[in-house]
Order: structure tokens, then C-alpha cells, then sequence
DNA sequence: TTTCAGTCAACGGTG
DNA sequence: TTGACTGAAA
């Protein structure tokens, strides 16, 4: 795109005011809101400080930046320190520069400090977490009955993550400003959901829907005595709807000692937390919040002149909230689009975007109800529509407007009129018009999808745009394959690994979950303690049937070639080594395994652990089902396999829709757990009691199981993610299901063919993922001395004559798209040495690998992290390189402590390989060879530099 | 045709 | 737990 079509040109230069903008999937929305970001900072009076630019990702504040630059008077400097960030970047900002007595305006005699940390990690919060729930119980025993009702206290932080992402925060006494209206709930919201869905159906002959959802009442329950009955609280057979007064009667249940509860527990944490010195993203947020509203001085002089917000349907009720109070005048701009709002889970509010206006009123009369806080008029609102739309061609637009009205069940009702009415249907100024739409159902499914692959790639039916605007065949490299969720993925990739297609994962996997991390786990137990429970597993895999696995396990005498493979890992030195040759065994070479290693390599690297400790690792891995990103690089040609989620934003010429099978896209955004909290409700109470919970008759509560009933509970969100999925698809699109296909694919226009899988082996293809880039767990202590930290001042001084970062920028983008086999020429003299240094390797080659080395400094844990710009593995032998830009900028002892940290982490991933570091300096085409330092002058380096 | 009781299989991941 | 689906009963 070079120059803005209409639409676009009216929101550049509609600077003033208030604006909502509808911009669809690939209508070149962040085109047009950098190039509106350089009109308004292209006027006389206004700097880059003046204007705000939210983003939900960091990836995309820096992408915003990058391309600002190209269009306006100032430079990638004069930008690094505008804002333009995220909400929770930004909170962070104001929380450390002026959050010092934030804590005070909620009546907690704590204070938000520099070195108070944010912890990222949700597994180390829940950890946090569960120390404080046991501290508090043993503080509060008259919240003994209230906590045998609470299984998971995980459950508990979730709620108050949630009230904290809708503006409702816990003081002293009770609750801030008006937090205690959102908790009570409002009755006659809940009787109007109530009424419309006790009408009866089929003009009076059926039962309403409500009626018939509490069929189950009480199934599986214990009540207390005065609970109604179900015949009471239903009526007799034949009766189609649910008494009235039961609206009442369930509303009216007293629920101070439950808010109480919940207050206790949410005010204290946050004590807790301060005391820690710590607090979550919800709770960054929340204090910033606090801040903005009661420091009058501060927000006025916080606030921003113009005010953007992109992608707003991911936006939270407390976003929308903090946004207000940042805006100085009604230069307000949101844009977003209601269609893509799939994070609900994220505490995403689509009604922020859907509602704008009205939520707007509400919001700033909220906000002014005490002092003028919102000083600008909240109208008129301009609404801007993008429609054209530059990624897919017309039929793909069309098609994927049939999901939005589609019902998930035979029970869902989709008010399609509505639906229609508020889309703004896109138009494609796509080049070619030659769409594949097609589906097909087998009971291999992943067989089939191969096989479509295969069909797919060089076939002249499903060409695609090529760079120079002309049709070409499709390679594998063209192809995505978006599931719901991760295991269908993971699965199909396990399948095509053995078929040789190519292909490679994208994004997070629950590495811990998956076969080669089971087996390790089992092979494990067998060498621990020849435990049954390893045995059964590996015997399993063997293809054992349950009768013979059983026999093996009572006679203990196992086939003798895992006799002989287990005294084989005995012999090992350590666990990786065993993980490694486990891995070997069962052909396990792929993405998943190469991170099960490495993940373990990084382990032991700071102790050498034992086979008990990896053991419960891997345990703990299991049950919190940690995640761990893994990335495919992006040159080598294969197919993609991402989440829906994982491919918002992303584009690719075909998208196979697979996993489109029966229940296999239940309702999302569902709130579940111990207690939960919806506008209209309030809070409720878990109503399920195990044994564990003491006597059910006595803790139950009937009111929660018809309150729940009441709960919105649809398939929109489901509708929205499909259409996320559809709109990646430039050009073709292909739906593939197992045996049944769920009701969406039936109902879609397409019809749904058979295929015979013949998955071609020998056609291969190349292998099937290469170059992967891993980011290595962060070992445990303090973070954040880097190389560069180390060298820092007068460590580290630059020489004269250097030629500056942007250059040095320049030549590693280079390399990095020329090592990952994309089309690019070396257009001066540093990119030509640079190519032809990477034309002499022969080897795996890893751009850009993260990396983290423990060190000790005067008994205390520290990581030192950086990234080294290329590593290069061939057989028995690592070479690091870095790229330096000229001989005469800096001194080379002084690289030489930097390539020291990435020799010794190197030296121990790849412990039974030679590791040699060199810099390779650009401008001469010169490669130097360095002599490491020892860990122990690096530690002593770092230990002075943190003594500063 | 409507209602009921039993069965089956249950997700996504930024800051 | 939850809700859709299924087949049998009313």
C-alpha cells in the first residue's frame, strides 16, 4: 500500500474529536493509524509527547514506531520515548514515576517503590498466592466454612484478576467509589435476562428455555432442607415456564458474608503484595487507576492531548476506564473491530467497541459523578469505516460473513438481522478472483490433511499472489493450518513428522504434555525406582495390549530389549544425556523435542540435577500445564500450524481450517470455578462439594444453580474466532473435519466432500522443521545484566568514527532475511561481506538466540541474559558469531567479555560439542577468533558493575 | 411433539 | 462441572 484510499485518508485526517473506527481484518489499519499519528504530529504545536498511541502487544507498539518513522519528521530516537505503548507499559510508567502513595488513596499503608517488581509469571504469582491463602485462613477462621467451599485457592486470584480488569477495587471499610454496585449486581438487569428467557416457545406449547435448562436442577446435588424443591421450582410437567417470584427469591439472597469474604481476601493480598514488593499486571492497572482519579494535579498534567487506542475490542472495562482519564481533550480515537474480539478470556469487553457509546456516557458520568474528571464533551462520535480490504479476495469476504451467522447448535439462535446490520462488509481489491472454498470429512484426519497438502502444493487450482503481483503455484511454505486448539496441532505435526511433510509449530506448547516428555518422564520412573507407573507407559507405547501390560507388570520381567536399553541409560552421567538417547530411540527429532531438551540443558546448568529432580519437574510442568513458546523459522518452506488465537493479525495465501469436528468448539468465555462475578449478578458461590468440602447439605446453595442458569452463556465469541480464522485466508480456504463435523462446517455453504488420505511419502519435501529459535527458560535469580549492562560506562567505551546503531541494525536485518533464505540482495558492501560469510557455513544456522547465564557474585544467584546475533552448528562443533560493524569503532578485549557470556552458555547446552566464539566485523569481511574469559573473571566482572 | 434422564467430552494466552 | 446430544417416555 502506498497512498490511502478515501476511508483511510478521512481518519488521517480527521485528527479532532471523537472517533470510532470499524477497521476489518486487512483493511491496512495500522497503515492508516501511523500515518494519522504523523499528521498529528506534524502540526506546529504538537509534539510526540502530546499524543498517546495504545497497543495490546509489545510487538505492536514497536511495529507502530518502526513505521511511523518513515513518515514523519522524527526519528526512531525522538521516539523512544513517546508514548506509545502498551496500557500496562504505560501504568507501569506512571506507577514509578508518581505511584509512590498510590497505595494510600485505597486506605493500605504501603508504597509502590522503584525496586517494587511486576511479577509476569503466573505460576510463580499462584505460588505467592497460596502462601498468602494459607496465611490468611489460619488469620480468619470465621472464613473456615467459606474456604471448605473453596477447592482451587487459584480460583480465588482469578476472580480477583477479574474485578480488578472491571474497575473494582477494595478499600479499607469497603469498597472504591462505586465498586459495591457492580458486586450487589442490578435486580432488574438479571429479571429482564430472567423474563426473556422464561418465554415460552412454539407459541405456548414449549417449555421455556429457562425451564427446560433446570431439568437438571438438583441431578448430582444435595441442597439444603430449605431448598425448593424441583417440582416446586418448575411446576408440574405440562407447566412451560418458571414461577416469576423465583427472580425474586433467588436475587434477594443475602450475600454480605460472601462479598465480605471476597473483600477480606482481595484487600489483604494487595497488602500482601505491597509487603512482597510485587504486584500482577491486573493490579498495575488497578493502582494506576486509583492514582489518575484521585490525584486531580497529576491526571491534568498526565493527560494527553490526542488520545488513539488500536485493536479496542481487546480492550478491558478498566482500559476503556484508564483511557478516559488520560484524555485531556476529546481527541479520542478508537479503533478496533468488534468481528476479530476473540480474548474474552483476557478480560477483553467487546461491548468497550459494540456499546461504545453508551459505555462511554456511563463511564464518564462514573468518573464525574464526584469532581470534574472528564472535563470534554462526550460527543458527537464520528464513525469511520474501513471496507476496503487488501489480503483476501472478495469470495473469501463473503464466505467468512456466513460464520458470524451461523448457530454452533441445534439449540443456538443467532438474531442474524442484527448481526447483519451491524457488520460493515468488506470489499476486496484483490488482483486475481480465484478462490478455492472447499471442505472435506475422514476419519484420519490428520492423513487427509496431509494428503490436501500435498495436493495443494504445485497444483496451477490453488495459485497465489507471488511478490511481482503475478500468479504462481502454491509451495508448503504458503499454507497454514489454524486448529482451536494446541493439541490438534501438536498431533498433526507428530503425524507429518512421519510422512515427512513439512511442517512446523507456531507458538506455545505444553511442552510437558506432550509423548516425548511423557516417555522421558516414564523411562525416568523405571530408572528412579522401577516404578510400574513408568513401565506401564513405555510398555503401552511399545503397543502392548492392556492384558500384557499387566502381565509384564506382575511378573516384573520385562522384554528384554528394554532390559537391555534401560541398563544402557543407566550408564549415562546425566539426566540430559538419558533425555537425549530416550529422545534418539523413539525418533523423536522435531520442534517439541529439540525444546524438551533444551529446556533440560538449561537446567543443569546451574546444578546438575538429579533424576528425582527432573522427575518432579516435569510433574509440576505437567500439572500447571506450563507453556513454552516455540518458533519455526520463518525461511524454511513449510507449513505453518498455529491456534486461531496465535494467527490473529497474521495473513497467509492458504489457510486449511482443521479440527472442525463435533464439540470441538464449545462455548468460550465461560465463567466457571468456585466464585464468579457477572455485572447483573453479583457474586456467587460455587455450589459443587466433594468430600473434601465437608457436609454438602449444610454449604450448598440452590440459588447459585438457577443464578447460573440466568448467565449469558453463547457461541458469539465462537462465531468471532471462526471469522478470525476465515479472514487469514488470502486466497484459499479449506476445511477439513474427522468423522463428524461439528455443526458450524454443516451449516457453513460448503459442500462437504470425502477424501481417500494417500499421504505420498516419498514425495517428502524437505525435512520437517529446521532452525528453530528457542527461548530458553530464565533460570531462577535476578535477571538483567546483560553483556552490554557489564560493560557498561567505563567497562565499555566507544571508540570514534563508529557509524552508529542504525547501521549495525541495517546489516543484522540483512543477515537475518538472507540466512532465512529470503529474496534479498546485498546492497552495499557490509551486506555483501555479510553474505558471503553466511554462504561459507554449512551448518544449522540460529539467528538472534536468547540467552541466560547463572552466575554467582558473592553467593548471590544473578543472570546475565543477551542475545548473540548467529550461532552456527555443525557436526561436534558451535560456533558463535557476532557481527561487529568496523574494525577501529570499539575495542576488541571489550567484545571479548561480552562473547564470553554466550561461549559459556553455549558450553553448556552443548555439552559434548566444541564451542568457539569469533566476531565477524562487517565492514572488513574480517572473522577474528576469541579467547573466552573464565566464569569465574566474568562473575567478578559482574560483581563489580553491580556494586554501582 | 415435548420432556426427561443418561452419556460424553470439554479452549484460547498478552502484559 | 457443564451443556449438547440421544433415545425413550409422556
Amino acid at each position: 500500500m502506498t497512498s490511502p484510499n478515501d476511508q483511510q485518508q478521512r481518519l488521517i485526517d480527521s485528527t479532532d474529536g471523537l472517533h470510532v473506527v470499524d477497521a476489518g481484518a486487512g483493511t491496512g489499519k495500522t497503515f492508516t493509524v501511523t500515518r494519522r499519528y504523523a499528521e498529528i504530529v506534524g502540526q506546529n504545536d504538537v509534539e510526540p509527547a502530546d499524543v498517546l498511541l495504545v497497543t495490546f502487544t509489545n510487538n505492536a507498539a514497536t511495529e507502530m514506531k518502526e513505521r511511523i518513522v518513515g513518515h514523519c519528521e522524527y526519528g526512531m530516537r525522538d521516539l523512544s520515548e513517546a508514548p506509545i505503548q502498551t496500557f500496562h507499559s504505560l501504568c507501569h510508567d506512571i506507577l514509578m514515576e508518581h505511584g509512590f502513595e498510590a497505595p494510600t488513596h485505597l486506605g493500605i499503608d504501603d508504597r509502590i517503590t522503584g525496586s517494587t517488581r511486576i511479577l509476569e509469571d503466573e505460576n510463580v504469582e499462584q505460588a505467592q498466592f497460596r502462601e498468602f491463602i494459607r496465611q490468611f485462613s489460619d488469620a480468619h477462621p470465621e472464613y473456615d466454612d467459606l474456604f471448605r467451599a473453596v477447592t482451587e485457592p487459584d480460583e480465588l486470584l482469578g476472580l480477583l484478576n477479574q474485578l480488578a480488569a472491571k474497575g473494582v477495587f477494595p478499600t479499607t471499610e469497603g469498597w472504591y467509589r462505586n465498586g459495591e454496585q457492580h458486586l450487589d449486581g442490578d435486580f432488574a438487569a438479571f429479571q429482564d435476562r430472567f423474563d426473556e428467557l422464561n418465554q415460552p416457545r412454539n407459541g405456548g406449547s414449549k417449555q421455556s428455555r429457562l425451564r427446560s435448562k433446570l431439568g437438571s436442577y438438583g441431578r448430582d446435588k444435595c441442597y439444603r432442607p430449605e431448598a425448593p424443591a424441583k417440582a416446586d421450582l418448575r411446576g408440574e410437567r405440562g407447566t412451560k415456564q418458571v414461577p416469576a417470584s423465583v427472580a425474586q427469591q433467588v436475587f434477594d439472597e443475602d450475600r454480605a458474608a460472601l462479598q465480605q469474604f471476597v473483600h477480606d481476601v482481595y484487600y489483604e493480598y494487595l497488602e500482601f503484595a505491597l509487603s512482597r514488593n510485587y504486584l500482577n499486571f491486573g493490579f498495575l492497572q488497578l493502582f494506576a487507576f486509583v492514582l489518575l482519579c484521585e490525584d486531580h494535579q497529576l491526571r491534568e498534567s498526565i493527560a494527553y492531548e490526542y488520545t488513539m487506542v488500536d485493536e479496542f475490542q481487546d480492550s478491558s472495562e478498566i482500559q476503556f476506564k484508564l483511557a478516559l482519564l488520560l484524555a485531556d481533550t476529546n481527541n479520542v480515537c478508537v479503533v478496533g473491530d468488534w468481528k476479530q474480539s476473540i480474548y474474552s478470556f483476557q478480560y477483553a469487553a467487546v461491548e468497550n467497541i459494540t456499546e461504545f457509546e453508551a459505555r462511554l456516557d456511563r463511564f464518564v458520568a462514573e468518573l464525574n459523578a464526584d469532581h470534574e474528571r472528564v472535563a470534554w464533551e462526550a460527543q458527537p462520535i464520528t464513525d469511520i469505516e474501513l471496507i476496503e480490504n487488501y489480503r483476501s479476495t472478495q469470495a473469501i469476504l463473503d464466505f467468512a460473513e456466513h460464520s458470524l451467522v451461523t448457530p454452533a447448535a441445534s439449540s443456538d439462535v443467532v438474531d442474524g438481522e442484527a448481526v447483519q446490520e451491524r457488520m460493515v462488509s468488506l470489499a476486496s481489491n484483490a488482483e486475481y478472483e480465484n478462490s478455492q472454498i472447499e471442505a472435506f470429512s475422514h476419519e484420519d484426519e490428520h492423513e487427509a490433511v496431509l494428503t490436501k497438502l500435498q495436493e495443494i502444493v504445485g497444483n496451477e487450482d490453488y495459485q497465489v499472489e507471488a511478490d511481482d503481483g503475478e500468479l504462481r503455484c502454491p509451495e508448503y511454505g504458503d499454507i497454514a493450518v489454524l486448529t482451536r486448539t494446541r493439541d490438534f496441532g501438536r498431533e498433526l505435526l507428530a503425524t507429518a513428522e512421519d510422512y515427512a511433510v513439512p511442517m512446523a509449530y507456531e507458538g506455545g506448547i505444553e511442552l510437558f504434555r506432550t509423548d516425548p516428555a511423557k516417555l522421558l518422564l516414564a523411562w525416568l520412573r523405571i530408572l528412579e525406582s522401577d516404578a510400574e507407573r513408568g513401565w506401564a507407559v513405555v510398555l503401552e507405547e511399545a503397543g502392548y495390549t492392556l492384558d500384557e501390560v499387566q502381565q509384564y507388570l506382575e511378573t516384573e520381567d520385562y522384554p528384554s530389549n528394554m532390559q537391555t536399553f534401560k541398563t544402557e541409560l543407566e550408564a549415562l552421567e546425566t539426566v540430559g544425556a538419558v533425555a537425549k538417547r530416550v529422545c534418539t530411540r523413539y525418533g523423536y527429532d522435531g520442534a517439541t523435542a529439540d525444546v524438551l531438551l533444551t529446556t533440560i540443558q538449561s537446567l543443569h546448568s546451574t546444578t546438575t540435577v538429579t533424576r528425582g529432580e527432573l522427575i518432579r519437574f516435569i510433574e509440576r510442568g505437567i500439572e500447571s500445564g506450563q507453556t513454552q513458546e516455540v518458533h519455526a523459522s520463518a525461511g524454511v518452506n513449510s507449513v505453518t500450524v498455529q491456534t486461531i488465537h496465535a494467527a490473529k493479525g497474521l495473513e497467509h495465501p492458504i489457510v486449511v481450517l482443521a479440527n472442525m469436528n463435533e464439540r470441538r468448539f464449545p462455548p468460550s468465555g465461560g465463567e466457571s470455578g468456585t466464585i464468579t462475578f457477572d455485572e447483573p449478578i453479583g457474586i456467587r458461590q460455587r455450589n459443587v462439594f466433594g468430600e473434601d468440602h465437608g457436609h454438602p447439605h449444610i454449604y450448598d446453595n440452590w440459588r447459585t444453580d438457577v443464578l447460573r442458569t440466568c448467565l449469558p452463556r453463547g457461541y458469539d465469541e465462537e462465531r468471532r474466532l471462526l471469522y478470525v480464522a476465515m479472514t487469514r485466508a488470502e486466497s484459499h480456504l479449506v476445511f477439513t473435519a474427522g468423522e463428524t463435523p461439528n455443526t458450524f462446517l454443516e451449516k457453513l455453504p460448503v459442500e462437504i466432500e470425502s477424501v481417500v488420505p494417500d499421504v505420498d511419502t516419498e514425495r517428502g519435501g524437505g525435512t520437517t522443521q529446521a532452525n528453530l529459535q528457542i527461548s530458553v527458560p530464565t533460570p531462577d535469580g535476578p535477571v538483567g545484566h546483560s553483556p552490554h549492562t557489564l560493560m557498561r560506562d567505563d567497562v565499555f567505551e566507544a571508540g570514534e568514527g563508529g557509524r552508529g546503531t542504525e547501521f549495525g541494525t541495517q546489516t543484522h536485518e540483512f543477515a537475518e532475511q538472507y540466512a532465512l533464505g529470503k529474496d534479498v540482495a546485498p546492497s552495499n558492501d557490509d551486506e555483501r561481506n555479510v553474505a558471503a560469510l553466511l554462504d561459507s557455513l554449512d551448518g544449522e544456522l540460529r539467528l538472534e538466540e536468547d540467552m541466560y547465564l547463572p552466575v554467582t557474585v558473592d553467593g548471590e544467584q544473578v543472570t546475565i541474559s543477551g542475545i548473540v546475533d548467529l550461532v552456527h552448528i555443525r557436526d561436534g562443533i558451535v560456533e558463535i558469531v557476532d557481527f561487529k560493524t568496523d574494525l577501529g569503532r570499539h575495542g576488541e578485549e571489550e567484545y571479548r567479555k561480552q562473547l564470553s557470556v554466550y561461549y559459556h552458555v553455549l558450553d553448556e547446552w552443548f555439552g559434548d560439542r566444541a564451542v568457539t566464539a569469533s566476531l565477524f566485523y562487517t565492514a572488513e569481511g574480517e572473522r577474528v577468533g576469541i579467547e573466552p574469559l573464565s566464569r569465574r573473571e566474568l562473575a567478578s566482572l559482574a560483581g563489580s558493575v553491580m556494586a554501582e
